[in-house]
RNA sequence: GGAGGGAUGGGUGAGCGGUUGAAACCGGCGGUCUUGAAAACCGUUGUACUCGAAAGGGUACCGGGGGUUCGAAUCCCUCUCCCUCCGCCA
């Protein structure tokens, strides 16, 4: 969520940066101005009746203590003769005031300066690429043929147990998922200072507004059906709802929901493994062969929570992170930074890893990594207490990155450790996670 | 699933219809003292919205929502969560 006094001052800004984003702002602020103006005008007409309703409701007290009953009375007659003007205007008020809370809480975050223009992922910016391709003195096949022929996937049965984009992994392709997960984290928690977090799969609504999924992007999740129906579709979410993650970023950002760190916590950076459930909507036709997009997927997440000043510097850090993994398993990839109309609606700037995939021969997005600024903090509520004579409590920043998405990994191995025979080599760092194993074959 | 008990500021915890935005203690910040620190003492210390050029006002918030009342942290209803006991259970 924006901050309502810097859209109320920089309107001009934000509607710039909004169209950037390939968003419309008339449709989503078009009227700002004047409900803003409307919404303070309800708000100081209810409330200056009000102050006069407490102020003649003191005078009761204080006349009755006196042993004045008749003019309490009277006093008393005035006030409730207030009543239901004061009803009216306060219902104004409230509803104006949640009118321009909704139209905020659907605005996306504005990109940051540096974030190049563009409409689509055709505009994203090459920032760095590492490793090198491997040659092939054979076709390179795609992720199912090469799972399929060696028994350790099964997209058919998966189909019949729960239908399309569902996976079922067999034997050593079981493994060398569990061997990823437990990879990642190591990595993470040894080696780049991660606490490790496992969080609930399951989430209430509120967890969902925080992270910048719910109110607008409903239709792409998955709700449990102990939701109440009637109200989620008209936009009403009960407290005790619940929903499947579709990142650890939701569980693992709302730990500090309503809560106030201490400044020399910060940074806090936490990696947790979860699957990830998605509906997909809208993808229809899109990524139907393999794994590539799936209801359900394994990621391990990093997430951070810092200072303002300290953002951009972690955000390096956390990519890095992610890369370094990359870079341990030889992959090749490059480093995209996401254009003004492909950066997510809750992220202020985004850089999107890319991985090699030589039976496809198209690099994939196999981690994002991105910097929310205080646009989550905002709407989760998540401050600091900086010390000294800084008193005022501010908003965190948080950050967070795949690192990486399993099961892109999982099929990224076999593309491009692939051999002519149809078996896979094992990477090098990951053989320890496999009891040594050398290569999967038949 | 059944029966009880709770939810108050950064923390612990009083208040149970009218100068209570909320005692006290702890913590934080500033100061006195000290070579420095500690201790002690003194002062200070919630958030959001809103009016105002500012100074300074106003409103709301004691788990959420609703109600009673001239007036609600306090009474009533309801929901959520937590605790204790019983039952069931991976």
């Amino acid at each position: 969520m924006l901050d309502l006094n810097f859209v109320r001052g920089n309107l001009g800004k934000v509607e710039e940066k909004l169209r950037a984003r390939g968003a419309d702002p008339e449709a989503l602020l078009g009227n700002f101005h004047s409900l803003d103006q409307r919404r303070r005008e309800a708000i100081t007409q209810a409330e200056q009746l009000k102050a006069r309703r407490n102020e003649l409701s003191q005078q009761v007290g204080a006349l009755k203590k006196a042993g004045k009953n008749d003019e309490a009375a009277a006093v008393m007659d005035e006030t409730r003769a207030l009543k239901d003007k004061l009803d009216e205007l306060d219902t104004a008020a409230t509803a104006l005031d949640e009118e321009l809370r909704q139209s905020l809480a659907r605005v996306p975050n504005l990109t940051r300066d540096e974030v190049p223009a563009g409409t689509s992922e055709a505009d994203n910016v090459v920032i760095k690429t590492w490793g090198t391709k491997r040659n092939f003195d054979f076709e390179p096949k795609p992720h199912w043929e090469i799972g399929e022929g060696l028994g350790i996937l099964d997209l058919e049965r998966a189909a019949k147990l729960s239908g399309a984009r569902f996976a079922v992994y067999m034997g050593a392709g079981a493994r060398l998922e569990r061997a990823l997960i437990s990879f990642m984290l190591d990595m993470h928690t040894q080696q780049h200072g991660y606490t490790e977090v496992l969080p609930p799969f399951m989430v209430n609504s509120k967890s969902l507004y925080g992270t910048g999924q719910l109110p607008k992007f409903a239709d792409d999740l998955f709700r449990c059906s102990d939701a109440d129906a009637e109200s989620a579709a008209a936009g009403a979410y009960k407290d005790n709802d619940h929903w499947l993650i579709p990142t650890a970023e939701v569980p693992v950002t709302n730990l500090y929901r309503d809560e106030i760190l201490e400044e020399a916590r910060l940074p806090i950076c936490l990696t947790a493994y979860t699957p990830c459930f998605r509906a997909e909507a809208g993808a229809a036709g899109k990524d139907t062969r393999g794994i590539i997009r799936q209801h359900q997927f394994q990621k391990v997440e990093l997430v951070k929570f810092t200072k303002p000043e300290d953002s951009d510097a972690e955000h390096e850090k956390l990519t890095r992170n992610a890369e370094e993994i990359l870079e341990a398993l030889e992959f090749p990839y490059r480093r995209m930074l996401l254009c003004t109309g492909d950066t997510g609606f809750s992220s202020a700037k985004t850089f999107d890893l890319e991985v090699w995939l030589p039976g496809q021969q198209v690099y994939r997005e196999i981690s994002s990594c991105s910097n929310f600024e205080s646009f989550q903090a905002r709407r989760a509520n998540i401050r600091f207490k900086p010390g000294g004579l800084k008193a005022k409590n501010e908003f965190v920043h948080t950050l967070n990155g795949s690192g990486l998405a399993v099961g892109r990994t999982w099929l990224a191995i076999l593309e491009n450790y692939q051999q002519a025979d149809g078996s896979v080599r094992i990477p090098e760092a990951l053989k320890p996670y496999m009891g040594g194993l050398e290569a999967i074959s038949k």
